[in-house]
DNA sequence: CTCTTCTGCGTATGGCATACGCGGTACTGC
DNA sequence: GCAGTACCGCGTATGCCATACGCAGAAGAG
């Protein structure tokens, strides 16, 4: 009965879930999921994703690259378990914001918790669905949040893959940017301008130019923040206009 | 004076747009950049973005692994001109559609564009400012649509990152379901929802719940259509709503 | 006709995920 | 208390990968 969805789903994820077996037969265990995700996410922030790999996170436990195996399926599963645990659950939210403030919070928070970890970014690309438990507490909250607006079920998820997306895709470009620390593409940033105003000459791309002379491209440091709120500002202000339609 | 920028981004790039060098010494190129551009492409639609190696695609050519490496400083800027070469450039717009239905159009061209070569979807983190001609064609085609509506550069521009972000978040979560040709993960969408009715147990995540009890997780294979049409609507929504507010 | 510059490309390096199997451990059933 | 067994950590090995380096030869420049 059950038995099926065991097999469907990776044991590593049913163990973050604290369905844990009974304590088998062979050698004590040595290590703990959570101690090498821990361990995983350590070296991410310190060192970045890339420095992330097996031999690495078993080094840093002082254990073997193959001990890590016992533990999980492929480092896919690391992965998907280091988003998890770098996210952490939504952070409660006030009673009684209604819902345009709650899903404001909501999408502040998100963004926060991503920009807390730059290289959660790489992993919000979905390769599944959701199925760790704080991805599904963020989930749950945004639709609670909603709970009492009288959209139906499905344009709750179809609203929470609107904001959810703005945030990403967002945070995606912010992040390009923050985590350029190689001093050649830095230039790269810096030689953007004069790029585009060689590419635009003789007429070609004449958008592009418009917005290049008026200053858009050159804009200050806060321009990101004010894009993102922008953006959610509009998506709610649509949200907000077809709820008022249906009551 | 110009050789700054030449530094600053890659030849490759450069080559992209057309700004080819004169002919220079030694013996003739044997191979082209588009040439080898076209067969990494044609690699990453018959088997996948994974096959897409460089001594793959100099096979696909007869040609060596390290002979590319006289057409392309690194794999990144193959694969960011092969997302370039794929998108291809925006269809051409109907004239006096008026700014929502060009946007709408705008939308549904990307994400057909996108999905036409799914593989694509994982090329479109973005790395840096846009810089080949395509990418830059399709930005340069959303910020004409947006010419006559008095926004200001810099909203046009939030405005553009709020409604490719819809597209790309969108098209990711399509992708993981599509792209899914793997039996056992497939097995996994499948799994789904008695996987999340067994987690939301005991009271435990009731957003979910209420969204599983009313049938939202179990829906018809149209649901990803309306859901992209849905959050579409509610962001030109609120963009219509501000344009009105400034006129 | 030589010289220089660029070509394709062979070879080598260091990294990676992970398959496989061994020797030993500690719980289980007798 | 003892055998059996299922599971432990982990050494070794395989087959990928991107790419640094340098060589031999080709072809335009003088």
């Amino acid at each position: 009965m059950d038995s099926e969805s065991d097999e469907a789903f990776p044991a590593s994820i049913e163990a973050a879930w604290g369905l844990r077996e009974r304590p088998h037969k062979g050698p004590k265990r040595g290590l703990t999921l959570q101690g090498i995700v821990s361990a995983a996410v350590k070296v991410a922030d310190e060192e970045g994703l890339d420095a992330v790999s097996m031999s690495r996170v078993g080094a840093e436990l002082g254990s073997s690259t193959m001990a890590l195996y016992r533990y999980l399926a492929t480092k896919d599963e690391l992965l998907a378990l280091m988003l998890d645990t770098a996210l952490g659950p939504p952070p409660p939210l006030p009673e009684g914001l209604g819902w345009r403030r709650g899903l404001e919070s909501w999408a502040t928070s998100m963004r926060a918790a991503i920009l807390a970890h730059p290289w959660t970014v790489r992993l919000l690309a979905p390769k599944g669905p959701p199925a760790t438990p704080n991805q599904l507490a963020w989930l749950d909250q945004f639709l609670r949040i909603l709970q009492d607006t009288g959209l139906p079920a499905s344009a709750k998820l179809a609203t929470q893959l609107l904001i959810s997306g703005h945030v990403w895709s967002h945070v995606s470009i912010t992040a390009a940017i923050m985590l350029d620390t190689d001093p050649g593409s830095r230039r790269r940033w810096s030689a953007y301008e004069p790029f585009l105003r060689r590419v635009t000459g003789e007429g070609r791309l004449p958008g592009v130019r418009a917005a290049l002379d008026e200053g858009a491209f050159g804009e200050d440091p806060h321009a990101a923040d004010r894009h993102f709120a922008f953006g959610l500002e509009r998506a709610l202000d649509g949200v907000e206009a077809h709820i008022r339609s249906l009551g």
